[in-house]
RNA sequence: GGUUCCGUAGCUCAGUUGGAUAGAGCAACAGCCUUCUAAGCUGUGGGCCCUGGGUUCGAAUCCCAGCGGAAUCACCA
């Protein structure tokens, strides 16, 4: 149990018994001191005022006497207005060090075969193009927040939904076939989904063309669309994959293999993986079926025209089209077919879905749809929504070629940490296998902590001209501290485990304030679970390294010969290294043993 | 127009369930490498927390209204 609960715990016997009053624990919960003042945590006791009926002031000296009386933590207290500051006893700081650092799982929650059971989907990637920056806010808050569920006692499942069929693929299937029959990745020297995307742009330069000319013969725009001789092969080749016609089937097999094959790579090169991987060629049929279903029971309604439609208008929403008027699936019908395989391979408590904040809407509707087809979670099914990432010069447009490729922006992290670790000495001593390793880990962490250091929620701002900062609040200077302290361990000869004497050392007040961070790591993985924010992990993760950093200047710790003293500052030191290590880890950020 | 989300320093962003004088980084300026890694540290300047009400001991945070921005409201996915 925590400090504070402790501290609570107390306070709440205090009221109990001073003013004869119940009161909730959570009106006493202590809270880190402001550093103008001296004490470690900080009761509030405006709250207690209605049941003590006395100034703040008094009131709060007469909790803080209790407090010294009845619980052994607490050295001494201080008041001022209603604020009651108390200061821990040495004593208890430096069992905390030594818990931490003894508990590998500390601030971790167990995971049992009675967990929770969260399935997180994300990713879902079109199978028409290369993955871009949308994708990886998109990946790396998913696989984040994967790890963050897992910390906090649940058993994880992640998910990935890969929307493989539909009119995009056959645009680039039929460009293929025109344009660049024999082609393969091997012979064009390209991952297969670069090569995908650029027949998927081919088709749209031809497709263009072909409109412009149809609207120079008179037509108008919509309908030189329509009448595009291109298109409309396009729409030709969809219908003969829904027959299930051999030869497009095999095509659209082999080229979807390609891809696959390509976004293998950037996943793996991103650090994010998948345990269970679904695709929309085979749930969509379920889905139909299951609105067929719903049908049957009532939930939904069958139109004149022969199309199906679920009536949200008692739920302050609109009419929702389930399947078209020729009996085919829209993108909701898939979803709820998706849906329905997922809850028969698992026994889902809760769902997830990380995508992005232009399909709010969407995910509205299918909790409603869910729900009134049974499904457990439906009702409660989280939409984990986040912004879009904005360029300069506003959005990211595939036809307009603005957009920022997952491949090219990695192999640019890794690059600019290349020129950043230029300067002689930084990395001598290592192989240069071990060298790009370490670059490597610095452009991805970088990258990483850019994006998942802001609130999710909120659009976010690239700017590829001035690429990601290696200095300041940045991923890289969180990986700097740890491969400080890691030299700094290194080169002490002391041995760890054999400190005895650390009761000793009546720790400063800075060394207090970096070991109360350190505690809270345990709260702050917690919170972030509850709130589904990678962005707090991050923040955290600075904070403690900058706390570090200060540290660090202010003492010579290999040179302090208080042995107690030095022995306290490398176990101190380890545990922010370790703890650093821990948190990074969250956002599926690797430490460098040194950079 | 309906619904949802956002509005904090010149810029990019934090701000934990309402708490004390609102914080970082970048950019600017001034210092610190003979000392465990200067991707660092110290200092200076920079704010009607969009506006106006309300709730209370106390509001950047909660409620209402307005303004500004974004997304969405397809027989697209």
């Amino acid at each position: 149990m925590s400090i504070e609960n402790i501290l609570a715990g107390v306070a709440v016997e205090a009221v109990k018994e001073l003013y004869g009053a119940q009161i909730d624990a959570a009106q006493v919960m202590p809270q880190a001191t402001k550093k103008e003042f001296e004490g470690n945590l900080t009761i509030v006791v405006f709250p207690l005022l209605r049941a003590s009926h006395k100034a703040p002031d008094v009131t709060a000296t007469e909790l803080g006497n209790y407090l010294v009386a009845h619980c052994d933590a607490v050295e001494k207290f201080n008041v001022i207005k209603g604020f009651l500051n108390i200061t821990l006893k040495p004593t208890y700081w430096t069992s905390v060090l030594t818990r931490i650092a003894t508990d590998d799982n500390y601030g971790f929650k167990p995971v049992t075969a009675d967990s929770p059971l969260v399935m997180i989907e994300y990713s879902s990637p079109n199978t028409n193009k290369p993955l871009h920056l949308g994708h990886v806010r998109n990946n790396l808050l998913g696989y984040s927040l994967a790890l963050i569920m897992a910390a906090c006692g649940n058993r994880v499942v992640k998910t990935n939904i890969v929307n493989d069929r539909g009119i995009h693929i056959c645009k680039s299937m039929l460009a293929w076939l025109k344009w660049g029959e024999g082609i393969t990745p091997e012979k064009a020297g390209k991952k297969g989904d670069h090569l995908i995307g650029d027949f998927y742009v081919t088709f749209d330069v031809h497709y263009k063309q072909e409109v412009a000319q149809l609207m120079e013969q008179g037509l108008s725009k919509e309908e030189a669309e329509r009448q595009s001789p291109l298109m409309q092969e396009a729409h030709d080749m969809l219908r003969r994959w829904e027959q299930g016609d051999e030869e497009v089937r095999s095509l659209w097999a082999m080229m979807n293999e390609w891809v696959y094959a390509g976004f293998d790579e950037t996943y793996k090169r991103l650090g994010v993986s998948f345990d269970k991987i679904y695709y929309e060629s085979q749930t969509y049929l379920e889905g139909k079926a299951k609105v067929l279903e719903g049908l049957e029971k009532g939930i939904f309604y069958r139109r004149d025209d022969g199309s199906v439609w679920a009536d949200l208008t008692a739920d302050g929403l609109d009419e929702k089209l389930l399947l078209r008027s020729d009996g085919t699936s829209v993108y909701m019908t898939q979803d709820i077919g998706t849906a329905k395989l997922r809850y028969e391979d698992y026994p889902i408590d809760s769902m997830i879905y990380v995508v992005g904040n232009e399909q709010n809407y969407h995910f509205q509707v299918l909790s409603l749809l869910l729900d009134k087809l049974g499904f457990k979670w439906g009702k409660d099914l989280i939409h984990f929504s986040y912004g879009m990432v904005e360029l300069p010069n506003g959005k990211m447009k595939s036809r307009e070629g603005t957009v920022v490729d997952a491949d090219d922006l990695m192999d640019s992290m890794i690059e600019t940490a290349r020129e950043k670790s230029g300067e002689p000495g930084r990395l001598e001593g290592l192989t240069p296998a071990e060298r790009e390793e370490v670059l490597r880990i610095i452009g991805l962490g970088a990258l990483k902590y850019f994006i998942l250091k802001v609130d999710p929620r909120k659009n976010m701002l690239f700017n590829p001209e001035e690429s990601i900062d290696f200095a300041g609040n940045t991923g890289s200077f969180i990986q700097y501290t740890y491969a400080r302290i890691r030299s700094i361990l290194r080169k002490s000869c002391d041995d760890l485990s054999a400190c005895q004497n650390l009761e000793c050392h009546a720790p400063s007040e800075k060394e207090t304030a970096l070991i109360q961070r350190v505690a809270d790591f345990a709260t702050v993985v917690a919170e972030a679970g509850r709130t589904y924010s990678p962005a707090l992990i991050a923040n955290y993760a600075y904070d403690l390294a900058k706390q570090f950093n200060q540290f660090y200047h202010d003492c010579s710790i290999l040179r302090e010969e208080d042995d107690t003293c030095r022995q306290f500052r490398l176990l101190l030191s380890r545990t922010v290294a370790v703890t650093l290590r821990r948190a990074v880890g969250l956002l599926g950020m690797e430490m460098p043993e040194r950079m």
